[in-house]
RNA sequence: GGUUCCGUGGCCGAGUGGCUAGGCUCAGCUCUGCAAAAGCUGCUACAGCGGUUCGAAUCCGCUCGGAACCUCCA
């Protein structure tokens, strides 16, 4: 609303001013996990990116809102239309209700989400939820002459579909003779027309365990039904962005373009977002690799290839020192150097918070410094609004520190600033770093504590009892945090 | 095979025609009981070969290397 936000558009391949349907409304959805099992580290690379897109959104005066999907059925393991449901399997694995085996990873997913300090949408429907939309769903496209029935499953038509106006292939760039050409029909008796038909609704063999009556009989709905549903129920037939991993931009999201244009008669989403892959050595992580981190065994620094522990702020900084459309290498090295970066700002808020400006008629105004800070600011935004650039947005908050610490180190006198130069790096660095960035303090709350100790400090040091004044310091070592001897005061401060 | 994308200094990572981010590492200085922190200074790169241009990491071509997608995947 403030700001000429641009974000780039996966359909048009093009970066795009953001204009919402209806300001300062903005609808947008993102396809969530299937909760069949832990979420890991590239998940999670994805629902950052949205969720500080989310964040932006909101700092820059919009209402947004935020609907993130949890595919709990329909999700078929191995190859497209056949193969077991994903939550199934587990579920008999187990032995256990599929629903079971929903709860326990919904739980999973909001606790790890929570620790990395993304805040939840504003609805987050389940396709087991909406089991009488997708079905009417279905029932509509085949009234349409859209879709058609085989054998209690219901399919997309694409070739119908395409007849009508649509071009299915248009988000992934793909062309229908090649993918036909490509596609070898593995089992020639496919109920389906065209193998590149995809389900709508599928019949559940007597064994399988998620199922629901339909006018086709006991089934279960296809994957791509649901996040049509649900997106259109939630924001309206069109809606602003739609946002989702890029190993989903084909097929799952030119499906769900198809579907909603099939039913509507509307292209669904204006505004397609697409993260892209974090990598371990060159190679997307992802269970069937084997590759894949678990943020609790990052937390806990136990994978294999883990030098130590990480914890989830230094995980967010480094996702956001990358843009979201790049490819994300993960290493240690780069998760030391972030663990470093991160600390560095961490303390720069604890301290920023707890000054204030003072006046001093003797101290001239530094006018570079002045603009330097205004400059930073201004960069700030722009780096957001050119389609959330976060790199850069981090840089200039490297040069809102050096301030802050001169700042605090009494190297910079605040009237030098001015108050509202002052003003605006407080108020700038904080609201940056907290609420866009949604990077906070983590660390240490036993402040009182620390308090005490320090005072004895400093009067050890005085005494020049460098002995206990030593003990002292590594006792806050110990606790991962570092004191501060500087010229005109003692504090402490997150060990970088 | 088809489609798309990438190759930036010791490491990570921004940057689509001139102003050549940022973080981490390393070296030096200031400060200091010693450290640490902080500030300052230094290190200047764009896979290779051609081309377009007054000027290219950025545009075009070729070569080499890597990745994603092509019905498991965020």
């Amino acid at each position: 609303m403030t700001q000429p936000l641009t974000l780039y558009n996966t359909l048009s391949r093009k970066k795009e001013l953001f204009n919402p349907l209806s300001p300062p409304y903005v609808g947008m959805y993102v396809c969530g996990p299937t909760v069949y099992n832990y979420v890991h580290l590239g998940n999670v690379r994805t629902f950052l990116t949205f969720d500080t897109l989310y964040r932006y959104l909101t700092f820059i005066g919009y209402k947004v809102r935020y609907v993130r999907n949890l595919t709990d059925v329909g999700h078929l393991v191995g190859d497209g239309d056949e193969g077991e449901d994903k939550i199934g399997r587990m579920a008999k694995l187990e032995k256990v209700e599929p629903m079971e085996i929903v709860q326990r990873f919904t739980n999973d997913f909001h606790t790890v989400m929570a620790q990395f300090n993304a805040i939840p949408p504003s609805i987050e429907p389940t396709a087991t939820g909406h089991m009488v939309e997708q079905i009417e769903a279905v029932q509509v496209l085949l009234e349409k002459g859209l879709a058609y029935e085989a054998n209690g499953s219901v399919y997309f038509d694409i070739e119908a579909y395409n007849k009508q106006g649509g071009n299915y292939g248009k988000l992934s760039g793909r062309i229908l003779d090649d993918l036909l050409n490509e596609t070898r029909d593995l089992d020639g008796q496919s109920e389906k027309r065209s193998p590149l038909d995809f389900a709508l609704w599928k019949r559940a063999a007597p064994e399988h365990l998620m199922r629901w009556n339909s006018p086709w009989g006991a089934g279960f709905p296809g994957w791509h039904l649901e996040c049509t549903c649900m997106s259109t129920k939630y924001l309206g037939k069109q809606f602003d962005i739609h946002g989702g991993g890029m190993d989903l931009k084909f097929p799952h999201h030119e499906c769900e373009i198809a579907q909603g244009d099939a039913l509507t008669g509307h292209d669904p989403v204006r505004y397609w977002m697409h993260s892209n892959m974090l990598t371990v050595n060159g190679q997307k992580m992802s269970k069937s690799l084997g590759n894949s981190f678990l943020p609790s065994e990052l937390f806990a620094g136990s994978h294999h290839l883990l030098e130590q522990a990480y914890s989830p702020m230094t995980v967010r900084f480094f996702m956001l020192q990358s843009h979201y459309r790049s490819t994300l290498d993960f290493s240690n090295d780069a998760l030391k150097a972030a663990q470093k970066g991160y600390r560095r700002l961490a303390n720069g808020l604890r301290v920023i918070k707890q000054m204030s400006y003072q006046t001093d008629d003797s101290v001239s105004a530094d006018e570079i410094k002045q603009e330097d800070i205004r400059k930073a600011v201004q960069q700030f935004y722009e780096a957001m609004n050119d389609d959330l650039n976060t790199a850069v947005g981090i840089a200039q908050l490297f040069t809102l520190l050096k301030y802050v610490n001169m700042l605090y180190l009494g190297q910079l006198q605040g009237a030098a600033l001015g108050n509202d130069v002052f003003t605006l790096l407080k108020t700038s660095f904080i609201t940056f770093l907290q609420d866009v960035l949604g990077l906070t303090e983590e660390g240490s709350d036993n402040q009182p504590v620390l308090e005490g100790l320090l005072t004895l400090y400093r009067e050890y040091k005085e005494q020049r009892q460098y002995d206990k004044v030593d003990q002292i310091r590594s006792y806050f070592k110990a606790q991962g945090l570092a004191i501060k001897d500087m010229k005109h005061q003692i504090d402490w401060a997150y060990e970088e």
